[in-house]
DNA sequence: GAAACCTGAGCGTGATATGAA
DNA sequence: GTTCATATCACGCTCAGGTTT
């Protein structure tokens, strides 16, 4: 590597380096490099050109130690689920305006939430925001008496003081996808659920609700599926088995409904003339074009504003809503997105 | 948040809050913490003990200003790429033993690679991993200048001095998977390419030697494609058009593939009675049992492995091999993975 | 008085030098 | 000489306070 002139072998630029190639003193650097006022346009420009030339760049670090905020959110997400990559997106996207960096610490088979959470402390994050963390309500608990801490798509009860919960009304989207499919004149209507995934025992409720309502509720049938493709593929083919079969399945999200689109194909049981599915997400996956899946959607945009807004409130000080310290619940509503995936039944 | 006792309010608890309770030095807390030695046991118990009451927790990042080593590896990789976060999974894996911390930058639609770099290098990485960089040689061997830079997955032609590569031989994986069909018995045997991809043209390339050796030279036939689902399924609907259509498809990638199978599938075209289909990557997506997709594995394990090592031993000071101090490329073979979308042809 | 600049201190660590048993 | 412990400085930066026009 080329050594660069006038900057101290095998070490990168610092303040110090711009400043006595400009001529001034080390803070005014700073201030220069912040875009702070206190230094005039002659001057600035100098800096700039030094800074430019030596090849300086700001230590986040350093930075960081200095002032004691650090402007940090510490995101934990799952490597492989579309919905939180979705949402990693969307945070990135709310946070930068607001003046926050991301440190991202990812959850995989062979990283546990735990280690992730411990990464993420250690660079010293002002807060937490979660997405759909399994960590115990006491883990949860413990990490909000240090920090404030979001959980975004897992609702807590009873609720875990300290922790802010930003969520879809993952009931009221069940009941959506159920009341699309009555309303095409279904009847035999099954629900392949999520197990214990955050947000599955709520669209369990919100589906269970409302066949009842629509008096189905000796139809109503709740089969264990997953978040996975192969749940939902496992699950359908269960339902490939039975007779008479259901004319039309709510999947518990998007990856778990294309596990069944495909056991369906395969069998060669068209989708939707013999048997509609509908997904949970809206993700990426729901909306490509071969898959076009009918889907309940959540609005991640919304959620990954709102995730970042309560953490970057608790933050600035401000009080929790209704003066309440304990951890608050931002609900927002789903909406339905009907693609092709779902009709009529045949003998309707 | 409950005030944690002995420790200045709304402060997280330091080096010397711990040595005020355990009554020591700060430095002495300092070795204890990292396990040097040069404590003794009894009071390494009994700072340990302090530190677990007040909750402390080193600050990684004053720990990386003060020692010039940051052990840190920055890693760039496509947030919707699932062959990506593979790779990160192994990554994770490859260094935490080395003893290296990873910092993960994502790249998405809305967040370029430039912006994604540029928060890495902030960061104080000492080196960069990039998966399936997309871009300039220009501005890599620009970043080669300043820090070791590992281009995964991505071959750069001609090599960028400093730049080190870890690929797999998208070639040789082309012409396995025409091998393997051509054994088959299938002569029409048609490319869905990846366009501007990294490891696209080898892959072309690839195809195009194998057919020229199988002398099927004027069979070859190249689609436009890319590495989505989409791109995938557009091209098959393109081939579901030709009359007679081609007997087998080698994909990009494993999305692509995954594109192509579904259009079949929803055209009613039996995979692999009808059609066969080869994906590359062996992604999460290919083994999924309900899709069960032939396709040519790269090592994702290794090529994390080889990834990690590079830039390690790039910063350990080690020359590169061969005393040759430009862009050092290893390539690691292949394997062709068989699963259930390939079989012989009808009228084999 | 304001604008432009500088000095000095300290953020939480790690490393070295030095001293005491 | 070895083991244990401390004092002191440095890392790269920000900020409060001072000095000069």
């Amino acid at each position: 590597m080329p050594p660069t002139p006038g900057v101290p072998e095998g070490k990168r630029p610092t303040l110090a380096d711009v400043a006595a190639r400009a001529g001034v003193s080390v803070a005014l650097v700073s201030i220069v490099m912040r875009g702070a006022k206190g230094a005039g346009a002659a001057t600035r420009e100098r800096v700039l050109e030094a800074a430019r030339e030596i090849g300086y760049r700001p230590d986040a670090r350093a930075r960081l130690l200095r002032s004691n905020r650090s402007r940090l959110l510490g995101v934990q997400f799952g490597l492989q689920q579309p919905f939180h990559t979705d949402l990693v997106e969307g945070v990135y996207a709310a946070a930068e305006p607001a003046g926050y960096q991301i440190a991202l610490s990812a959850v995989a088979p062979s990283r546990g939430e735990r280690h992730a959470v411990e990464t993420l402390l250690g660079d010293r994050c002002e807060a937490l925001i979660l997405l759909g963390p399994q960590a115990p309500a006491a883990l949860l608990a413990e990490l909000a008496a240090q920090l404030p801490v979001v959980s975004v798509a897992r609702r807590l009860r009873p609720a875990v003081p300290g922790v802010d919960v930003v969520r879809t009304a993952d009931d009221e989207g069940a009941r959506r996808a159920v009341d699309h499919l009555v309303s095409l004149g279904h009847r035999d209507i099954v629900h392949i659920d999520g197990g214990r995934a955050p947000g599955a025992a709520d669209r369990r409720r919100g589906y269970r609700t409302a066949m009842n309502r629509h008096g189905l509720a000796d139809r109503a049938r709740v089969l264990p599926g997953g978040l996975t493709e192969e749940d939902g593929a496992a699950a359908a083919r269960t339902l490939l088995g039975d007779d008479p079969r259901p004319t039309a399945v709510v999947a518990f999200n998007d990856r778990c409904a294309t596990g069944v689109l495909d056991a369906f194909l395969r069998a060669r049981v068209p989708v939707p003339d013999e048997i509609s599915v509908v997904g949970f997400d809206d993700s990426h996956l729901a909306r490509l074009a071969h898959i076009d899946l009918t889907t309940v959607g959540q609005d991640v945009r919304r959620l990954a504003d709102l995730a970042v807004g309560r953490a970057v409130a608790r933050l600035e000080g401000e009080a929790a809503s209704d003066g309440e310290t304990s951890g608050n619940e931002t609900v927002i509503a789903p909406h339905l997105v009907i693609r092709s995936t779902t009709a009529g039944p045949r003998n309707g």
